[in-house]
DNA sequence: AGCAATTGTTCGGGCCCCCAACAAATATGA
DNA sequence: TCATATTTGTTGGGGGCCCGAACAATTGCT
């Protein structure tokens, strides 16, 4: 078996937030699909957004997520065709309401256990209180 | 003006690190791409790493930022084609040689500063120690 | 009634990433 | 040395995620 030679430097590379935070969601992301095969990690907020929030409007999800309405449109127009998501006309007949439907509702019980093992499965390296820290600060770092 | 009804309830959503790695990991890139124009951030991390080991296999580049070789191939076109990146056949002929051109070693030079004050800016709402703190948890994240 | 703002949408664009399969080249071991 | 295994770069297809400009329908405002 050939051995690889030194490592590589990596200059300023692991002291860039952007790095660092991407090689950690990525690892999060993997864990996620790894143990979630139904559904991705962005839809699976906006179905959590949805249940959480009957009829609330795609603009007003967009916002709540920092997603651009544009954004939002190709996201739903997904999940409602996976049968997750209906979109009803308002009142107001520009808007859309969203609810999830009855298969919409069963996946997110179906998933509830499955993602708090994947949530303990990524955080498992860190104890409780270190958690709630790289919570705080990533809170803080978004402002 | 129309003031929006209550804010969304969130649920589980905000104790997910997932969701929150990407908010912060959006907030950076943003900053980033304000910032600096020329390249994107991982583009530019993939020069920072050729920079610093001349000659690098592609594959031991790929391994260095947790990427498949597949992935890194594109990258290193495009890279190439703005005429940032050389590659040269090494003595094993399977493998080629990265490095930076005199224009992708001015474009490093030309940058230096503004990644540094994109990251002060960044880290703006830490302070040093939390940002070492942030940097740790990340680490400790990714295993 | 007329103008401004909001909502959802389309369209085009970009970044980031993976897997399977493959040819060329090198390493390995009988 | 020759056959086999492994490594490297590559192509092709796929998926996730995100934005801005421009537009029609609808509503708010005056």
């Amino acid at each position: 078996m050939k051995v690889n030679g030194a490592p590589l430097k990596q200059g300023m590379l692991p002291g860039l937030l952007g790095y660092r935070l991407r090689l950690a969601q990525q690892a999060v992301f993997r864990d996620f699909s790894a143990s979630v095969a139904e559904i991705s990690p962005g839809r699976f907020g906006i179905l959590l957004l949805i249940d959480a929030n009957p009829g609330v409007t795609q603009s007003r999800l967009a916002q709540a997520v920092s997603l651009e309405r544009s954004t939002m449109v190709g996201v739903l127009h997904a999940l409602q065709g996976s049968g997750l998501v209906e979109r009803r006309r308002g009142t107001d007949r520009r808007t859309n309401g969203l609810w999830l439907t009855p298969r919409g509702h069963a996946l997110m019980a179906r998933l509830k256990r499955r993602i708090q093992a994947h949530e303990r499965r990524v955080a498992s390296r860190l104890s409780a209180a270190e958690r709630e820290q790289l919570l705080g600060l990533l809170g803080k770092l978004t402002g």
